[in-house]
DNA sequence: TCGCAAAATTGATATATGTCAAGAATTTAT
DNA sequence: ATAAATTCTTGACATATATCAATTTTGCGA
């Protein structure tokens, strides 16, 4: 089974021998630093998966950027809102360095509801589970304070800390990159 | 049409000749105050439709007692999670007001698919819907502070703010009792 | 490898929001 | 209608986080 295989599996929980029909419609893509994934404002038509490399999700509004996410290898990476209503996409997405990913056209991501017979329902588990993640957020700001916050990403994704300018790190977690970095040197100690 | 056809419509946007059958699936039902859809902990087996009333979602963790959203007619109200996936619950759903609902059972929920061809289309998108509304609702913890928050609410749902303890809106905005009367009375002025 | 640009840190200070306690207003139950 | 309970408001104060400016550190391109 292919790396990609096995992420789809791990989102989309699809029957082995539909695997290989899946896959065959995502085409492999490699784009470097700093490249554009997609524009604030255009429409997302891509879903990709991450093999290697790190992509940043962020949006500027008012003069004021805010880094949404940073999505990591072994997680799928789009403007979910923009992918599904064609609406006019809030986020920009960019790749923090050079990247392999495994990309699908809307198009053909739409198609798939008459190669795969349970698709729909696949499908439907999956933007579920993208709810999940973001209930999870939301919570987040509802029950936990900015330094709360901090350790549970430092805790979930402590790789991120070295890879990634920690001012992305603490505009996705809703604080000033001062605040994050007083909260780093607290752990520190 | 009734007014849950309405309501079934106006969140599925399904085909007229199928409301009548996914209607029938719902049954009336009239909690009284403070009575509990859902405890914390438990499944969530139902998804419900407010004619009448107001619900209140909310969850205690580690003595802290958060609320989550305010439903009110014209919305559904469940925990979509486990709801889903059959996990328990982590929010408690609560009447404030005597209502009533139009509620169907997570079985014949589930049974929708083979009686409506579209059902999985539709229930995708209806939990895209979701997906974008809490997508919102992080968006506001991440461009916006406290008062702009309280100023986009009162705005949204004016109402809200003489039908409700406003110790519940100021929890869902993620602040306090305290600072919510004093962004109330600035807006007073 | 050097030099520049970006990022991170740090200190001083400002501001927003939280906490606690008391009292007023409102709602609910008897 | 009255009493009790809950909710809301207010003030004084504490704390978390933001802002601004200066400096150091880091990373990148020439």
């Amino acid at each position: 089974m292919t790396n990609l295989e096995q992420y789809i599996q791990s989102y989309f929980d699809v029957q082995e021998e539909q695997l290989t029909s899946i896959a065959s419609r995502f085409k492999y893509k490699e784009p470097a630093k700093n490249d554009f994934l997609l524009k604030q404002g255009r429409q997302c038509n891509q879903l990709s998966f991450i093999q290697k490399g790190l992509i940043r999700i962020y949006a500027t509004v008012d003069d004021k950027e805010v880094t949404q996410w940073i999505s990591t290898p072994g997680y799928f990476v789009t403007d979910l809102a923009s992918f599904i209503f064609s609406t006019p996409a809030r986020w920009n997405i960019q790749a923090l360095t050079d990247c392999e990913l495994y990309t699908i056209e809307k198009e053909d991501y739409n198609s798939l509801g008459n190669v795969v017979p349970e698709w729909h329902v696949l499908e439907k588990l999956f933007i579920a589970k993208c709810f999940i993640i973001l209930e999870e957020r939301v919570n987040s700001h509802l029950f936990m304070t900015a330094e709360e916050r901090y350790n549970k990403l430092l805790q979930q994704q402590p790789d991120l800390f070295n890879q990634v300018p920690l001012q992305y790190l603490a505009s996705m977690l809703g604080m000033t990159p001062e605040t994050f970095s007083r909260l780093r040197k607290k752990q520190l100690k």
